[in-house]
DNA sequence: CCATATTTTCAATAAATACTGAAAAATCAA
DNA sequence: TTGATTTTTCAGTATTTATTGAAAATATGG
C-alpha cells in the first residue's frame, strides 16, 4: 500500500503540472502557473533553487518567473533571519487571488479595448454616410459595453470576500 | 482635406488591426480576432476571397479561421441566392458576443480547472498530517470558489441584456 | 577590501504556435 | 458525366514565445 507522503506527493504533482497546463488557456506562461501552484500548496516558504529543483527548470526561468509573481502580488518575498537567501510564499486567500487576477486581466484586455474603440468611436463622429453611421453606432456600443464591464470588473474587486459571496447568493437563490 | 470614406477606411484599418493586437492577450489569435473585427464593422457579408484580400492573410488561414468563429457562434454563413460561393457576416448585438465569449471562456478556462481541482482534492481527502490536510484544505477552498465562479457565469450569460443590465445598475448605483 | 554567495541579465536556442500555398476533395451546373 | 468552381486539408515554413545557461552585477560577512 502507498504511503500518504507519497500519495500527497502525487497529487501535487499533478495540480502543478495541470495548473501549469490550464495557464496557457489563461494567457499566462506554463511556468508561470506552475510555480503559483506549487508555492500555493506549499506551508514553508521555498528559495529559487528549491523551485529550481522541484520544477526542474532553469535558474533564469525560476527567477524571471518569480519575480512576475511578486510584481503581480500573487507571491511575497519573505526574508528569514540568518539567511542570505529570498524565500517566496504564495498568496493563499482565494479571494486575494480573485481580485490580483481580475486586475491584471482588466488592465491587459479591457483597458487597452476601451482605448481602441474610444478613438474609433471619436473618429468617426458626425459622419453622414449611411456606412460611417454604423460603424461609428458599433463602436460606440462596444465601448459603452466594454465599459461597463470596466466598473462592474472594479466594484467587485473592492468588495470582500464575503459580501461578495453574500450578494451573489442573494441574487441568484 | 480627406473624403469620409478615406477617413472610415482609415478608422476600421486601426480597428481591425488593433482588435488583432489585443485577440493575443485574450488566448484568440490574431486573425481570428482580426476578421472577427472586419466582419463586426461591415454591412455586408463578405465571402473568403474577400476577407483574403483585405486582411491579406492566405486562403487556408482564412479558411480555418472563419469555420473557427463559426464554431464559435461569433459568425454565420449567409448563403445568398443565385451565388454558389459562401458568404460570412457577424453578430453584433454586443451581449450576445459576450455571452458566446463567456461560455467559451467557461469551456475552456473553468470547467478543466474545476476537473483537476476536483480529482486532486477526492484524492486527499482525510489524510492525517498536516500537509495532507492543508494541501486538502486548499484544494477545496479553490474547488467551491471556481464552482461558484462558474455557476455565476451561467446565470449572467442566460440572462436578456436589459435585464443584466437593470440588475447590475440597480446593484451599484 | 577580499572572497564568496546570491541575484540579475540576456544572447543563443528550443519549443510552441500560426500561416502559407498547393493539392485533394467536394459541390454544382449543364 | 464532365469541367469548372469552391471548400478543405495539411506538410512545410515562418513567426512568436519561452527557456537555458553562463557571465555580469550585486550583496554579504569577515
Amino acid at each position: 500500500m502507498e504511503s500518504e507522503v507519497a500519495k500527497l506527493k502525487t497529487a501535487r504533482d499533478a495540480f502543478v503540472s495541470q495548473w501549469g497546463a490550464l495557464g496557457s488557456q489563461w494567457g499566462i506562461n506554463r511556468t508561470m502557473a506552475q510555480i503559483h501552484a506549487l508555492l500555493m500548496t506549499t506551508n514553508d516558504p521555498l528559495t529559487t533553487d528549491e523551485v529550481m529543483d522541484e520544477l526542474e527548470i532553469s535558474r533564469g526561468n525560476a527567477h524571471m518567473n518569480l519575480k512576475e509573481l511578486v510584481a503581480w502580488g500573487l507571491i511575497r518575498v519573505v526574508v528569514k533571519k540568518g539567511e542570505r537567501r529570498e524565500f517566496f510564499e504564495a498568496e493563499k486567500d482565494v479571494w486575494q487571488i480573485f481580485t490580483i487576477v481580475a486586475r491584471e486581466r482588466k488592465k491587459r484586455e479591457i483597458e487597452p479595448a476601451l482605448t481602441i474603440l474610444n478613438r474609433c468611436a471619436e473618429e468617426t463622429r458626425g459622419m453622414q454616410s449611411q456606412e460611417g453611421k454604423a460603424f461609428h453606432h458599433q463602436m460606440r456600443e462596444l465601448e459603452d459595453f466594454v465599459g461597463f464591464a470596466s466598473k462592474m470588473s472594479d466594484k467587485v474587486s473592492s468588495m470582500k470576500h464575503g459580501l461578495a459571496l453574500q450578494l451573489a447568493t442573494k441574487l441568484f437563490s
